[in-house]
DNA sequence: CATAGTAATAAAAACGTTTTTATTTAGGGT
DNA sequence: ACCCTAAATAAAAACGTTTTTATTACTATG
């Protein structure tokens, strides 16, 4: 009951190994007569190559890795489900690895399971990195902005993207806004603060006027946050919030909601990503929605750009786009 | 630039390549002396092994895989995060495979990529799983009970839990119930279909008074199937929903909302899944909350048994239980 | 001092492929 | 019938490990 060897083949058929790999991978050489052979024996023994060996000899695997630190939230799914279709055309295999720590992370990289990588794990630094493309292993980080011999990104525009998206707020005559921030160490997190905190000094306003609350990405997260927030009696006042995303956006209208205000008519809401539950949620969320399905595709292209050719590591960034619905409105007082 | 293999670290070392090995991977009869020497090469040639040469010489990867059809939802990636961190404690490491077709799905499970795999596709049908077994390689199905040589599953007791789900609608009065169907060729779908048919044909009722809808699981769907129905005037009657899963129990409630109904108080709507949205939206649903981590949990642990000991596969059902929140009622008319 | 025994290291085999090189077979022209 | 060439097949090498077996160097024992 053991799984059949190429050498199983080769007895059965009658033939060498080498015929049989021949036979079996379409090299013309082999007479269509002996091919027959080989391929009925095959069969028979239900043979399929060990990808260990093809691999070891061959020195690839034709199998890309996708790494990352959280496979949670839409966001993940969309990007995954691009990616492996895209790869499928080329070709390739996809294989992801949620990588408990940063060792495990590294090792899976190194050793040699994937002919390259698209990462987005906020673990990496810049010295892994180094160390990555000093072996050689061609790598497509989709989290943060770095380019290298064989080292490219394709990142989203977050900092522009918040600061259209607060500009927006400030056009409909907002003064006092809020921020629901996300994770702590996320690069989008961190540029989408930024852009906001920007676009309210450009407009020659005090950031001391400003609320940010922990919306850590999370419905949940928000919904509380917000929750608490107004219960407080001695809250500074706000009267629109950019949240971190999509599902703390969701997370805050609920509760905004709950406690007996009105969105668009008490507050105003933007979020980040337009996921598909945004468009016919009630309200319909104003949101900034990323070109996700572009950004896998891209990963991949340019990925198997560096596997192919030598060409040197790049840094793309695609704009994303404010989608105006109804969670936002004119200020009113 | 190449990758140093265990030659380099020889060479560098001044020692034999066994010698290497076994300094490197903790075999106590090399002198520490010398250990000490290869440390050092390794490190400083960035040495890392090639898993490759590794796992084909040692015929086991210590890696499994988890083949799935589709990776959206929160069951995924709950399920995925306990399984990589059980794993884990068990010095295994996961690679999830995305699989296209069921071509690409079978030839990732025997090409000797992982020493087992669970699954939850429902694409593998009887002739494939034997055919898996015929090869010596242990699954465990998540989706579906069997139960063979190397071969055992997991599942959640579906019809039973729609069963009593469906009793519990039965005992606040309601007569007229309606159905949120999933996909169609899911076994959880058709499970608890047929737990919701069979409470009301035990409680002496007609399924003549039975509504069935298109939910797909997901939230979007539930939304327009709902909001189609309420927007016909024709329509069977119905006081109470029981849905496919949490997701489509969500958008099924939103517009029963926007039609300008209450839940509760005139729709009662129970979901399946006590996903972490479900405890505090507006109103809090009503759902059967399935053990999804103890299922990955059992399935690691399973998988691992039949890899460790040469045990015979076993099927296991796991309960559900009815976590009853403010999205029922009483029947009033 | 010789030698058995042990500790340390080295050499060689093996895993299952693909690919390069070598060998055999067949066929056609003289 | 013979030789040359082309076609088909076989043999061997290689990929990077681990593991089994062989060799060397050392220590202790008689």
């Amino acid at each position: 009951m053991k799984k059949a060897t190429i050498k199983d083949v080769a007895r059965l058929a009658q033939v060498s190994i080498s015929t049989v790999s021949n036979a079996l991978n379409g090299v013309n050489v082999v007479k269509p007569q002996t091919k027959a052979r080989v391929l009925k024996a095959a069969h028979q023994l239900n043979y399929s190559p060990n990808l260990m060996g093809r691999q070891l000899r061959s020195g690839q695997t034709n199998t890309i890795g996708v790494f990352t630190d959280s496979v949670a939230g839409p966001y993940f799914y969309q990007l995954i489900e691009t990616i492996s279709k895209t790869l499928a055309d080329q070709h390739y295999g996809m294989s992801v690895t949620l990588a408990n720590n940063h060792t495990a992370l590294m090792n899976g990289l190194l050793g040699n399971t994937c002919d390259g990588a698209i990462i987005f794990d906020h673990r990496l630094d810049d010295r892994d990195l180094e160390h990555l493309a000093g072996q050689g292993i061609p790598v497509v980080m989709l989290d943060r902005p770095v380019s290298g011999e064989q080292l490219s990104s394709i990142v989203f525009d977050s900092f522009n993207e918040s600061y259209l998206a607060t500009q927006y707020l400030l056009q409909l005559g907002h003064r006092q806004l809020g921020y629901l921030a996300g994770y702590d160490h996320n690069r989008d997190n961190h540029e989408r603060f930024a852009g906001f905190k920007q676009a309210i000094l450009n407009a020659g306003l005090s950031l001391a006027d400003t609320v940010v609350l922990k919306g850590l990405f999370e419905e949940k997260a928000a919904f509380q946050a917000l929750q608490t927030y107004l219960a407080t009696p001695t809250r500074q006042p706000v009267s629109a919030f950019l949240a971190g995303n999509d599902l703390s956006a969701l997370g805050a209208i609920k509760a905004i909601t709950a406690a007996g205000y009105k969105v668009p008519n008490d507050y105003s809401v933007i979020g980040f990503d337009d996921i598909e539950m945004a468009s016919y949620f009630q309200p319909a969320l104003t949101t900034v929605r990323n070109p996700i399905t572009q950004q896998a595709q891209l990963a991949v292209k340019e990925l198997v750009g560096l596997l192919t050719t030598k060409a040197r590591g790049q840094q793309q960034v695609l704009p994303g786009k404010l989608i105006v619905r109804s969670s936002t409105a004119k200020f009113q007082n």
